[in-house]
DNA sequence: TAGATTGTTAATCGATTAACAATC
DNA sequence: TAGATTGTTAATCGATTAACAATC
């Protein structure tokens, strides 16, 4: 779309991708007949539907714990907004960061966690913090209402609770992939 | 293994994995029979034998371009040298970086790229740079001889050679994934 | 020896691919 | 109308699951 394409075939797009054209057919079809017979799928409308699928026309609440080196990372680089995502806040216990401003947002204490989530909604926590720190500090939120976290800490979070939503970044487990691969791209010899 | 346990069976491991255990016997025979009738597998023995598969005992020279917030991040948290390699440079275009110390290693202008690869033998280069620099550096560096690539940055790397390595840390995919989730998350009313 | 649990084969399931009628 | 390309059905393929003989 930014090169000022509006449409294309599915083989073109399955080339784009490495993917066969009927899987392309296929998995859109899932979600419904977007293009059309002898033209292919118009660009900007595959955009706007793929969006609505995901539903980044939503504004969910996101609150950041851990203003450290990859909470600010996260905080300035990962446009929330245009993912569905609003971010309303910036936590961490370091005295030395709570005050400071990280885009327009000042970063609080933990200790105010309880009365930020009593005074506004919160849909989404984004934990920046050490791996010890995760679990407890989820059992926590989830008391206050807030039951989807997107997790940087580098421990596999899991809770007793079947209405939550965990999303784990796994970097770790990357860079042993990208090791693995490295290894064996010298095939024996 | 750090709870002690020396001994699982693959039915333990598929519950607290979320498979069945014969994916877990099928998978593990892919790469040689780790267990014993009876038994079941060591923990040590699997872990140590995981570690092989994975290429853990490399310790593939790693530089690391963008010394920002996320660069940090990874530099001070990734621990390299337990996943196969070593971090031996860090390089930015900054002169407010140039010469600050991360680790145990000082930030090195980008114009020493190629005297650095010319010293030393890089294996790979860990990009935590903004998308719009990702692909000039990728081919300023395959031209050094450095041809895997550990990629932060929010671009999907590519390049038209085919001995080249990419790992791609997809964050906005994450984000998305978990905005697709929440928004599915109360079925239909 | 009896019990447990693997490695491995066979059966099932689901996902990918191929094919083509429908239709723009 | 002819050409292109979809949506969709049928065929193929591969991955998961089940079953069980081998064996610790």
């Amino acid at each position: 779309m930014d090169k000022g394409v509006t449409r294309i075939s599915s083989r073109e797009l399955s080339d784009k991708m490495g993917l066969t054209a009927s899987q392309i057919r296929q998995d859109l079809n899932c979600f419904g007949g977007f293009g059309q017979q002898g033209y292919g799928y118009s660009v900007e409308g595959l955009y706007l539907k793929i969006g609505q699928i995901l539903g980044l026309e939503n504004s969910y609440k996101a609150i950041l714990i851990g203003a450290g080196n990859l909470g600010k990372a996260v905080a300035v680089h990962m446009s929330f907004e245009k993912k569905g995502f609003s971010l309303v806040g910036i936590f961490d216990n370091d005295p030395a960061k709570i005050g400071s401003e990280i885009r327009d947002l000042k970063v609080c204490s933990m200790d105010e966690l309880e009365l930020f989530c009593s005074e506004n909604h919160v849909d989404v926590a984004v934990f920046c913090v050490p791996k010890t720190a995760t679990k407890h500090i989820a059992e926590r939120l989830y008391k206050l209402g807030v039951k989807n976290y997107w997790n940087f800490s580098h421990y596999d979070l899991s809770l007793d609770y079947d209405d939550i939503i965990v999303e784990n970044v796994h970097m770790n487990d990357s860079l042993m992939i990208l090791c693995y691969r490295i290894s064996n791209k010298e095939p024996e010899k």
